[in-house]
This record gives C-alpha cells, sequence and structure tokens, in this order.
DNA sequence: TGGGGATTTCGACAATCGTCAAATCGAAAG
DNA sequence: CTTTCGATTTGACGATTGTCGAAATCCCCA
C-alpha cells in the first residue's frame, strides 16, 4: 500500500455522503444479513437526501477504491464492506509506515 | 465525532501530497525532535516537489482539521501530529459507531 | 536599522467534483 | 409481450480544489 492507493481510499471516505453510505454498508453488514437491511441502493436513498444517480455514483467509487463489494441479487444490488483495504489504509497512517 | 467531522477529517487525507506531508509530519516526530528533521515547509518542499505557497496552504488544512499542530521557532515553522483525532476517526470506521 | 531568508496572503486559472434531470438498461411480475 | 421498478448512463452545470507567481509579512542577525 503506497501513499497514492492509501489517498484514493481516503478520498473515497472524503465526502460526508459518501462516507455515510459506507458506514450505512458496514451497519447493514453487521445485523447480519437480513432482508431489509441497508445493503442497496434504494435503502441508502431513503435515509439520505440524495437521488439515485448520485448514489450509483458515490458506489462506484467506493468500490473503485476497494473498501466494499457489491453482489446483483435480481433487481437489486447489495454490497458488503472489506475490511483489509481500510485496514491496510489504517496501519500506514498510525504508523507512518511504508 | 460525527460524521461530517470525520469526512473532514479524512479530506485532509485525501489528496496525495496533503498525505504525504502528513506522513512527513509523523515520520518527523518519530526522530525525536532533532533540528533538520522533516518539520518545517522548507524541509517539506525539499522532498515533494510543490512550491512554498502550497505547502503552506495544504499544513493550514491539516491544522484546520486538527490532524497536526503546529508551532513558530524563529524563522521556522514546526509541526507535531496529533494522534487523537485520527484515533477516534480509525474508530469510527472500523466499528461504524456513532 | 536594514538585509535576507522563511512563510503567508492574494489573485488567478485549469481541473476536478457533487449533484441533478432525462433517457436507458435489466430483471421480475403481470 | 408489456408493464413496472430498481439501477445505471449520459450530459450538463455550479461549486470546490490544487497549484502557481507575485507581493506582502514575519523574524533573525549583522
Amino acid at each position: 500500500m503506497n501513499t497514492q492507493q492509501a489517498a484514493k481510499v481516503l478520498k473515497a471516505l472524503s465526502h460526508p455522503n459518501r462516507l455515510e453510505i459506507y458506514l450505512a454498508i458496514v451497519r447493514g453488514e453487521r445485523r447480519d444479513f437480513q432482508a431489509g437491511c441497508e445493503c442497496c441502493v434504494s435503502d441508502i436513498m431513503a435515509r439520505l437526501n440524495i437521488g439515485a444517480p448520485t448514489i450509483s455514483h458515490h458506489l462506484k467509487e467506493l468500490v473503485n477504491a476497494g473498501l466494499v463489494e457489491t453482489e446483483r441479487q435480481g433487481k437489486f444490488l447489495t454490497a458488503r464492506p472489506n475490511p483489509a483495504v481500510l485496514e491496510e489504509v489504517m496501519g500506514l497512517l498510525s504508523a507512518g509506515q511504508r
């Protein structure tokens, strides 16, 4: 994990709405996969006050940074976090290691 | 630490050059405060390839986010990290807690 | 008190970003 | 097949950002 990659991950989390989306995904995961958890775009759209295209756009950035993975289930799109990427960034940040 | 504040901290670290500046400060701190450590603007300017005004601007954002504290020592400006802020953000991120 | 180096402020500019509306796609339901 | 519903793409627009050069400011030192 070099600085460029870390900056990319941090940038993906640097906008309030995008951070909220990420946290919604993390919390959705915590609830152990029940149907109706906040994993799909329409649920997130109901919580935040932004349109579906914007959420789709943000979600793509989170995926592109490696922070979350998505999976299509019929009409819906579910997302789950990928903790490994975040851990690497946090390691770089706290220790200043290369 | 709410989401807005966390996003502000993450935004401060979301640009490659600014992240590099922050890491230089963290690593400088590690070297136990020797004169000549990479704590002041001109040292950082030598390592990265950007002008002094830009570094000054970036540094102000890091201070504004609470990530570093600065202190004027004669002509120079020294900076040291404030680990508490980063820890709060990391807690919010990894646990998804509010 | 004046010179000079370090930092900051001020404008300016191109580039990027966040958001939306409209159109489109894809899958399920009728 | 047609409708419906969720998600995506496209294009556009205002707002923000990163960077620079020039000028100003700060502060040591002779």
